[in-house]
DNA sequence: CCGCTGTGCTACGATTTTCGTAGCAGAGCG
DNA sequence: CGCTCTGCTACGAAAATCGTAGCACAGCGG
């Protein structure tokens, strides 16, 4: 199960998440996680540029392969549950 | 987005996942997912019942809540992709 | 009552990961 | 030369996780 190793980490799939659109830099991807602290976002990245699911971009920035696209759409249903969880968890 | 933060510790994932059938004990569990410390497993398995997708069995063993088995569906999608991936990773 | 076994779970020092802040090297531009 | 952006590194502090040991309770056989 080495999914889980990849994306048990902190961070790794909410990269993936707001990777969703455009080509962020490294920071604005920062920004848009919740500002973890670089070493870490670097780490992952490193992680997933080598796993194939992250590349970047010529000029700098970042995006998803196609590969990570797939992945993208496989957490769709996650998030879908997510959202119905919150509102549950905290309704207002 | 509350759900990587319940979901990016690590094990989380790993814990529902291995409870998608049967009711191990906290020991059978822990070996299931591969020896993590009690410690870790025992805070794991505290945040998802106070998420309600885990609680235990009367008499021993835990097991997951209907909501804990739509967050499994929901994770089928990412374990198919991650299936494919390891294939492509490691071929054999 | 005693011991054996299995249950969930806690304690605690060692290790690993993450945090938070600061700053570096390189490129582009005036 | 200086300003600003890029990706990224360094480093001490804090938090999470590890690994091992063991506790308290319950059931059951003797």
């Amino acid at each position: 199960m080495a999914v889980f190793d990849l994306l048990g980490r902190r961070w790794a799939q909410r990269v993936i998440w707001e990777l969703r659109e455009g080509q962020p830099t490294f920071r604005a991807l920062r920004e848009r996680c919740g500002n973890p602290s670089p070493s870490v976002l670097n780490t992952r990245l490193a992680e997933l540029r080598e796993a194939g699911v992250v590349e970047t971009v010529e000029g700098g920035g970042y995006r998803l392969t196609e590969d990570g696209r797939r992945l993208l759409e496989a957490l769709l249903p996650l998030h879908a549950w997510a959202e119905r969880w919150a509102k549950r968890v905290s309704p207002g």
